[in-house]
This record gives structure tokens, sequence and C-alpha cells, in this order.
DNA sequence: TTGTATGGTTCATTAATTGAACCATTGGTG
DNA sequence: CACCAATGGTTCAATTAATGAACCATACAA
């Protein structure tokens, strides 16, 4: 009901002015929320004159607005928009967000889920616990595929340009004492998520968090993103882990059947490997 | 805080490519929500292969996916993850819904939030009383200037742009048999609404329904928006009619200052108006 | 079988993108 | 204050990429 064609182009490098203009919009983080225009163009690696031209077209679009007094572009409204026409024709956040509840509420854990991309993940729900000690998670980040369980999922039952997305890194950053930085090594921990359903990251990505994910589906029979939940490593011992893992493909079942999607055969759901 | 340039840029024809593919996102809509390739080049009016072109360049950026069987195309999920870095660096929309809970819950009917465009205004944020008989909107509409409280008011106190928008247009549609479709008519309710700081509309977009309307700010000094009350019009009269205009100002004086905004001089907020 | 849709491709023609050099401002520094 | 080095923004000839008519393959209906 909702599949998708999995472009994966990766044809080199396309050079047409819509990538180019669409390029600029991801320099757009938390980390950086305003960009002035040479600033912008020196880390696009464009034109002053071109990033400006660009920036202008995305303006015309409500993509872009610039401030009045510093003249730095932000990001502009027309995403608020556009995210509730494709939210209002398949929910996919809301479902998720919904879910996400509740497997914080079944856990007392933070839940979050993401979208897979080409090269990372994208969170697009979170709920913390109404718990004093929980983990925090930025409601915008990026999820590097190599070191956190989402990504070893996603890389698992994703599409192949997620898994050709860990081929082409050239090395693998290091986020904490536990990143895998070894392609073989991460390799080892997409066979094994794919044998048993899930994945594990012990500190992998923050420090004294563990996190645990499961893929979701939609009609593609390829994954979509994963859902997870992220504990103090403190807290997690062999029964409580299965108790995660338990609620997570429940969750999982019950995301990827509103999505219009089945599970794949050889993910068997077996909480006790 | 937030203050933004008014582009307003419209100059014409512009030919490039980049507005071609940006334009090709508005066809996308809940009356329409998937678009085959033929349809959708022949509603732009571009060619085949350049719609395809087109639309393949969006897919690369996930903000068009293609549906495996059907081959149709629909909106992809960059949208959710652009709106949630643009809400973690302004929470607009966050805000908006805040306030119309809050606005919904006081005055026991539909509240919502709107942000000006060019043509029209689309809504961000909508909250629906607990109720029996309340009006429902839909969740990512498109509202015209001409035939909504929401619209009057913004070109009351917007950008020119969008009071330009009115002039541009050759003729006003009728949505209902209290439509105003006389320009004239248009701009007595806009020099109205300037003084008195509130639109109403009698049933002129919806049979039955009444809007109320007012706008609101940030550090621009020009409107981004419009924020509404929209009720059964049999439930009006005029001590209703005044707490919700009382409750309005409340909430446009309230998000005006979340947004780092501030309210005109000439815009008096004086509800005996 | 034929006709008319569809999605998608090709490539010579055409029109738009590009970027170095330019200007006007701003802010910091000796 | 003068100077320097940024900034945002503009210009226009050279260049590069977008364009679209004609083309396939396919699917469905009469």
């Amino acid at each position: 009901m909702n599949s998708v064609v999995d472009s994966s182009d990766h044809s080199g490098t396309s050079a047409n002015t819509i990538d180019k203009a669409l390029t600029l919009l991801e320099f757009f983080s938390l980390n950086q929320t305003r960009w002035g225009l040479s600033e912008l163009a020196r880390a696009a690696g464009y034109d002053k004159a071109t990033t400006l031209r660009l920036l202008r077209a995305l303006i015309r679009h409500q993509m872009i607005e610039q401030h009045a007094e510093t003249r730095k572009y932000q990001l502009g409204t027309a995403f608020l928009t556009l995210a509730r026409v494709r939210e209002a024709s398949f929910p996919l956040a809301t479902i998720l967000q919904e879910k996400m509840r509740w497997l914080a509420e079944i856990t007392g854990e933070t839940a979050h889920a993401a979208l897979g991309g080409d090269d990372f993940l994208r969170t697009v729900a979170v709920v913390e616990p109404a718990r004093a000690t929980r983990v925090h998670l930025d409601p915008a980040d990026k999820l590097p595929f190599h070191a956190t369980a989402s990504g070893i999922i996603f890389m698992a039952f994703g599409p192949a340009s997620a898994y050709r997305g860990l081929e082409r890194e050239i090395s693998l950053p290091a986020f904490t004492g536990y990143t895998p930085t070894c392609k073989e090594v991460v390799s080892g921990l997409i066979e094994s998520a794919r044998e048993s359903g899930f994945a594990i990251a012990n500190q992998t990505f923050e420090d004294e968090t563990i996190g645990i994910a499961t893929p979701f589906f939609d009609d593609s029979g390829v994954a979509r993103g994963a859902i997870a939940v992220a504990s103090p490593a403190l807290r997690i011992d062999t029964v409580a882990k299965t108790r995660i893992i338990d609620a997570l493909f429940t969750a999982t079942r019950d995301v990827t059947k509103s999505l219009g999607g089945s599970i794949p055969g050889l993910f068997t759901l077996d909480p006790s490997k």
C-alpha cells in the first residue's frame, strides 16, 4: 500500500541545479540553524553567486527564509505544511509517534523511531518516559549507520543502498571507546541482526547508553527505518533486555501492519535468540 | 528575533529549473496525494521528460517517492525530518499548536492557526474541542484570502505581497452564497479589519460556519499568519462573539510574544469595536 | 487487431547556469 | 582615523546543462 521504489541512484556526482539547491537544505541542522551566504557557499563548495541564486529560488517557495537584520538564512515554513500534507495522506510519523508513546510507557525507557536514508537515519519520533533518569535524544538528529542499533538494523533489513552506504565510507568515525570502526566487525553485527531480528548497541554512540532496535516495514518488503529503545547502560540486565526486545517486536509488528507491510519470512521474531 | 525578509519577488515567470521542481510539490494535496507521470506533466504544463527528470531529482532527496506497483509519485519523507529541524530551531508550529489547544478549550470551539503565503494561507495547527457539534477543518488545507477571516486578517496585517495577491486575481471564486466576489467589498473588509484588529467571516467559506480571526507577528512587524476560531453559525450571538474575540486577542498577544514579535501600534486590541 | 493510453528514454537544439571580477557595507585593529 | 578583511550582493560573457519532439515498450479497452 505504501511500498516505494528503491532508487539508490548513486551514479557519481549528478551536478544538476536541483540537486545543488536541495543539498543546501541539508546544511541546516540543530548544530547550525542559520547560515550566512559566504559561509554556506564555502561549506557547500559553490560559488557565492550560485549559492545566492539557489537560496533565492528556495525562498520563493518558503523553503528558506532570510532573517531581516542579520541577513542570515534559515529553514522556511514550507516544510511544516508539506509535512502536514504528507502526514494527512500517509500518517507514517503519526503512527510511529503513537507507538513510541506506548513503547516508552511499557518499557519505562526512551523510545524513538528513525527513517532510513542513504547515509544515516533520521529521527521522526521520540518519547521519553516519565522517570528521573532517562536517555535524552536530539529530536532532529542524524543517526550514523555503524554506531547505532538502529543503523545496524537498517543495514540488515533496509534497501541495498543502505548497506552500500557503509561500503562507501572510507573510515568509520568513533563516537565512544566502544564504537566499532572496522567494517568487518560491523558486517558481523549486521549478520547477527539479520538472524535475530534485533540489534544491540552497547555505548557505541553515546557513553553509558544502550540502544536496542528492530526494523519496521511497509509493503516494499524492505525496512523503511528502525524503532529503538535507549536506556542507561547500568539499568540493562538480561531480564530488562528480554522485556525490551519483546516490546520492540510487538511494536514492530503493529507498526508494520499499520503501514500495510509485512515482516519478511527470515525474520522470525524470536526473542529467545 | 525571527523576522524575515519579504521577498515578494513576483517578477513575472521565473523559468528556472528549481522553481519548476519545487512547484511540482504543490500539486500534491489531500485531494490528490498520488500523481502519475503524464498526469502531473499535463497539470504542471511541463514536458513528460522534463517532469520525470524533476521528479527523479526530488526522489534523490527523499522529497518524492514512487509507489513500486502503480509507479505513481507521492510526497516523500524529507519533509518530516526537515520540519523537525525547523521546529527544533524555531518552534513556530509547536507554539501555535499549544496555544490553539488553549484557545479551543477556553472557547469550546475549533481553533486553528495558518501561515500566510503569496496566494493563500496554510493550516499548521488545528484543535477541535471535546464537544458534540463542532467545526471540522482539513488539517492540511489551503485557505483562500478573500473567503476566510484568516485571509482578510492576513491581507490587512501581512506583507504587501499578500494584498497584491488579491489584486492579481482575475475573479474571486464563490465558495458559498455569502462569499464576497467583488474586490471592492473585500477591500472594505480588509480596511475594517485593520481598524478593529480582527475579522469575521460569516459563512463565506463553509456553509453554516462562522470564522473569527486575528493576526500574529514576529519581529518583522508584519503578520506571519492568522489564528482563528471556527464555530457553527447558529451558536454565535453577540456574547459568544465578544468572548471569542477576547480569547483570540489574548492568544495573539501570547503567540506574538513567544515569537519575539510585537503587535504594531495601530492595532489596538480593543474588543469593544 | 487496433487505438490510445501509460511510464520511460534519447539526443541535437536551445536556453539557462556559472563564476571571476566587481561594488557597497560592515566590523575589527593598530 | 585609515586600513584591512570580511561580509552580502550584482554583473555579464562563456559555458554547461535543461529542453522536448520523436521514440520504445507495455498495458488495457473496444
